[in-house]
Order: C-alpha cells, then structure tokens, then sequence
DNA sequence: CAAAATTTTTTAGTCTACTAAAAATTTTAC
DNA sequence: GTAAAATTTTTAGTAGACTAAAAAATTTTG
C-alpha cells in the first residue's frame, strides 16, 4: 500500500478496477456458473460499467482467463512446497502430485467452473487460453521430470531411464484422471485417485 | 428406397429434413467452423425454416452432436474389421488402436472442428454429449481390453495381468496423446505417435 | 373428398455478447 | 489553476441463438 510513489494515481485505480472485476466474476461464476452469469452483472458487482469488462478483458472468457492464471501461479508454488520430501518410488510419486493439484483446483474454482476452464483450452476459440494451458502442462510435465531426476541421482530408479520420456507419461496418465475426475460431478477425489493407482500398477513393473 | 410400407409418407419426409439438416450442417461446419455459421445458414441450405431446425436438434451444438454420433458407430465398426489380425505386443496394438482413431476422425470432420466436439464433451452444457463422450471412451476401452485378453489367451501377456485396469491406463494414455493432436494444427500424426511410442516405452518393462 | 391431426413456417420478440463513437469525467503536467 | 491527455461511461446499434404462439400447409383418416 506505500508504492504510491512507483505507480500512479491512474494505474492503482486500473488495478483497483481489475481487482474488483475478476473479484465479482470468481465469486458470481462459483455461484451461478459461467453461462447463467452476465457480464452486466460482473459490471455491476465490481462497480464499472459492462463497456470498460470488455475493454479490460475483452470476452467473458477473458475473465475466466485472468482468474485461472491467477490460480496457476499459486499451484506451481504450492507443488514446489509440497513435493519437497520426495516419496520412496514412482508411483507414490505420481498420486502425491495428483492429490496436490486436485486439492489445489477445487480450493479456488469449482468443478463446474473448471469444466469450462478445461473446455475452452481445447476449443481453441480463445488462443491465448490454449496457450495458457499449454505452458501450464510444460510446467507441471517440468516438475514431474525434475523429480524423477532427482529419484534417479538417489540410486532409487534405474540409470537408463528416461526421465523427459517417463515424466510425460506419467503427467498424461495422471491428467487424464484429473479431467474425468472434473468432468463428472460425481467422481469423488479418492475414487479418481484408486484409479490413478490401478493405472500406474498396470503398467509400472514391480 | 423401397420401404413406404413401413414408414408413413410423413416419417419419410422427417427423415429426409434430418439427414439434408446434418448434411448442410457438416459441410458448413468443416468449411468455416462451428463459430462462423449460422442456423438460419444451414437451414436455408437445407431448405427448411430455421425453426424446424431448433426443432428438430435444439441447439446448433445438438446438430454437431448429430453428426458425432454418426462417426461414432463407423468408428466401432472400422476398429472391429482392422483389429482383427492383433499385433505381436501390447505397444503395436495400441500405436495400432491410436492410429485407426486418427485416421478415422480425420476424414469425418477436421480438426477445428473435433476441438468443439471435444470441448462441449468437457464443459458439461450439453449433457447429452458427455454421455455420448463417456459411452464412446467406454467402448473403445473395451475394444483394448478384448484385445488385451486375446493376447493373454494366446499366451504372449502374463496370467496375472489385470485386463480391465491395463486396458483403461493404456486408452487413456492414447487418448492423452490423440487430444493433443487435435488440440494442436500444427502437430502431425506421425509425430504424436512418436510422442505416444516413447511414453509406452518409458512405462512398460520390455 | 372433407374433416381431423400433424407439422412446418411465419411472425414477433427476448436476451446477451460484443462494438463503435460521442460525451463526460478525472488525472496529469505545466 | 488550467489546458491537455487519458480513460471511463453513455448511448446506440448489430448479430445471432433461442422461444412462443398464431397461421399456413400437408398428410392422414374415414
């Protein structure tokens, strides 16, 4: 609140401004869910007109844009935390980071919410949330890997593994639980997660 | 042509007002994409009110699920004549499996496309295509397994392998795979199946 | 062939995202 | 404090999905 000397009156208040709208959009999707939720609505919770929305975030997908990169950032720190005592073998590996970011995704948005999220990264309608999702994806792909590395130094996996190829794979399993697990309303977390164990039991060998 | 004793003069006419509806609807839809077209475009192609059209599907996203189910049961089909012969391993069945379902969804639709089939099967609007989705992903899981118990019956996979759960982890890692292509244009077919290779290869013990 | 039943079309209207331009407001710079 | 600059709001409008009800057309039925 004292770095009125690095920005300007115009720029806080445009800080302010977006504050406030991507504060109403949270709580308005969350409520009511994206579709049943005008932008004039968002308006007029954040206290702007529906015109300066659209200057700001240019669609409403835009909104759900910024407020999901938001969330991104908290996961990567939240992983990096978390992931810090490295677990005995791969597969406990896998359903640690798994566990993390579920709980980490329903803590901020809900699964109705996300649905969307999901679905406009793929839909490509909007470039900038395919783009998004796919740095995310490299990021959360980067961690596995690192870890893997990390398991390998340690003597617990074999020296000819390869870590890229191996991480990846095990990001993709994983992620393909994580989009079911979102996508039905009543797929519960440690269901998703037995799952997640069935498939990395099936293809690891013991 | 020959069974107007079975259907009444007016079923014929329904018939042929659904399948002019979907046909009009296809060739716009890979000619300028889901987003660009119109209902009052396709009904006017199809020589009917744009009305009938709300009518008959509901939403424009009912008329591409129209046309999805179509590709869905030739899918099925195609997968049962060319499977037929089963791979030597676990990896060529499934570089197999991956490379029927690239092929065969592109020459039904383009990607642009099949990113909005995908992305409405996610966002859960429409739930009649989650359903669709979920029973397709089904399906085609089966298909796996079957192949998968085959391999076990002729004695080239382990007694104690776990069919079900092997067959579910490797569809949804060739399906992982298979979105990304779509999700991507500039990804290549060869390319993702390289990408998919080394994952199976990272996974299972050779 | 005429009445009844069915279905489509026409008509009219709502809703909301999104855009462009003019008008009003507020900050900034001197 | 005032002129200039930046930014928001107001105003006005377009487009297209979707809906409801009345009107028109067509098939069916006896």
């Amino acid at each position: 609140m004292e770095r009125s000397q690095t920005l300007s009156l115009r720029e806080r208040q445009k800080e302010g401004r977006r504050a406030r709208i991507i504060a109403a959009a949270k709580s308005l999707f969350v409520e009511a869910g994206l579709d049943n939720i005008t932008i004039e609505a968002i308006a007029e919770i954040a206290g702007v007109s529906s015109v300066t929305v659209h200057n700001y975030y240019g669609t409403k997908s835009g909104v759900l844009l910024a407020l999901v990169a938001e969330s991104d950032r908290e996961l990567l720190e939240t992983l990096d935390r978390n992931l810090a005592a490295p677990p005995p073998d791969l597969v406990n590996l896998v359903l640690r980071f798994f566990t993390l970011i579920c709980d980490h995704t329903l803590t901020h948005l809900d699964k109705p919410v996300w649905r969307q999220v999901i679905s406009a990264s793929i839909s490509g309608t909007e470039p900038r949330f395919s783009k998004l999702y796919r740095e995310l994806d490299h990021r959360l792909a980067s961690v596995l890997i690192r870890e893997i590395e990390n398991m390998k130094a340690a003597g617990r996996l074999d020296d000819d593994t390869n870590s890229i190829h191996l991480g990846w794979a095990l990001f993709n399993l994983q992620n393909a639980r994580f989009i079911e697990f979102i996508a039905s309303d009543s797929k519960h977390q440690d269901q998703a997660l037995r799952d997640l164990r069935n498939d990395l039991n099936a293809l690891l060998p013991r």
